[in-house]
DNA sequence: CTGTTAACCTGAGTGC
DNA sequence: TGCACTCAGGTTAACA
């Protein structure tokens, strides 16, 4: 469940759920994710406390000490999943936490492109960390500076807004729903966006995700056996599996296309 | 430097 | 049923 809004979803729900409770068990069972789970995981963990959780990204970073953190990315197909006691090990369960009171975090990730990894010292001066872009909602993402980094960007309007370096969180559900809703076309070039689209688009994601997070995030494809995790957004996807389907604006004939792999749904008439 | 492409991996769905 | 193929919420690394 892996864009800004699950990934903040989750951390809400595991902030009330696994935060100052003593680790009693940690299990590996596969190692191998987008890098390998550190040998010593468990050694680092066991008999510690998760302190705190914060997002940078798509990141989660729990604190367990003064200068250790745990990191984990869900990838493309990751899920966290709290269970309040034992339950039966899950398919593509890779990492199993287990606490005092009985409460089980579990790390399940099919495709395996998500990564669990210790952090020592200042996190964000971790590698994965140190180049990202601004959060979305922070006063450094705003018009003026979008605008900047699109200077001389010939990357196409979608691609832009999906490159963490430029700012953190977008997706690919998300990138679709923003440009259809500031109705810009996914095949601009960035440099040609004018300093108010970029301030249309900087309400826009903010507004969006903000909602998303509201309403649990996004939920597709997905067996609503968690707890809490699944989201509602869905319903209010206008644009976003919706291929050759009717614009919502306009009930023109939905374009589907592919940038950078990744497809991309759009209004000709809306959108330009 | 910028921009494009393949790669990592499994499972679900579709069409023959 | 089986097989081949496409697609999927992400990101890095290797290229031109």
């Amino acid at each position: 469940m892996p864009e800004l809004p699950e990934v903040e979803s989750i951390r809400l729900e595991l902030s009330k759920q696994i935060l100052n409770k003593k680790i009693t068990d940690v299990i590996v069972r596969q190692r191998k994710l987008r890098w390998e789970i550190p040998q010593n995981l468990r050694t680092k963990l066991l008999n510690q406390q998760f302190q705190s959780i914060i997002r940078r990204g798509k990141y989660l970073i729990l604190q367990f000490s003064k200068n250790n953190f745990l990191l984990l990315h869900l990838g493309m197909s990751g899920k966290l999943f709290s269970f309040p006691k034992n339950h039966q090990t899950l398919k593509h369960e890779h990492l199993t936490i287990a606490f005092a009171d009985n409460t089980i975090l579990s790390f399940i990730d099919p495709r395996k492109f998500g990564a669990v990894l210790l952090i020592q010292n200042d996190p964000m001066q971790h590698s994965l960390l140190k180049l990202l872009g601004p959060e979305p909602f922070s006063p450094e993402f705003n018009a003026e500076y979008l605008y900047s980094v699109a200077q001389n960007k010939k990357i196409n309007a979608k691609q832009f807004l999906m490159n963490s370096k430029i700012v953190v969180g977008v997706g690919n559900i998300y990138a679709n729903e923003i440009l259809f809703l500031a109705k810009i076309h996914p095949k601009r070039q960035a440099r040609d966006l004018s300093k108010n689209e970029c301030a249309k688009i900087v309400k826009i994601i903010s507004e969006i995700l903000q909602k998303a997070i509201k309403f649990g995030g996004t939920t597709i494809r997905d067996f609503a056996n968690s707890y809490g995790n699944a989201g509602n957004f869905q319903q209010y996807l206008q644009v976003y599996g919706r291929g050759g389907l009717l614009c919502v604006n306009c009930n023109n004939k939905l374009t589907e296309i592919k940038l950078g792999q990744r497809s991309t749904v759009f209004c000709t008439i809306c959108q330009k």
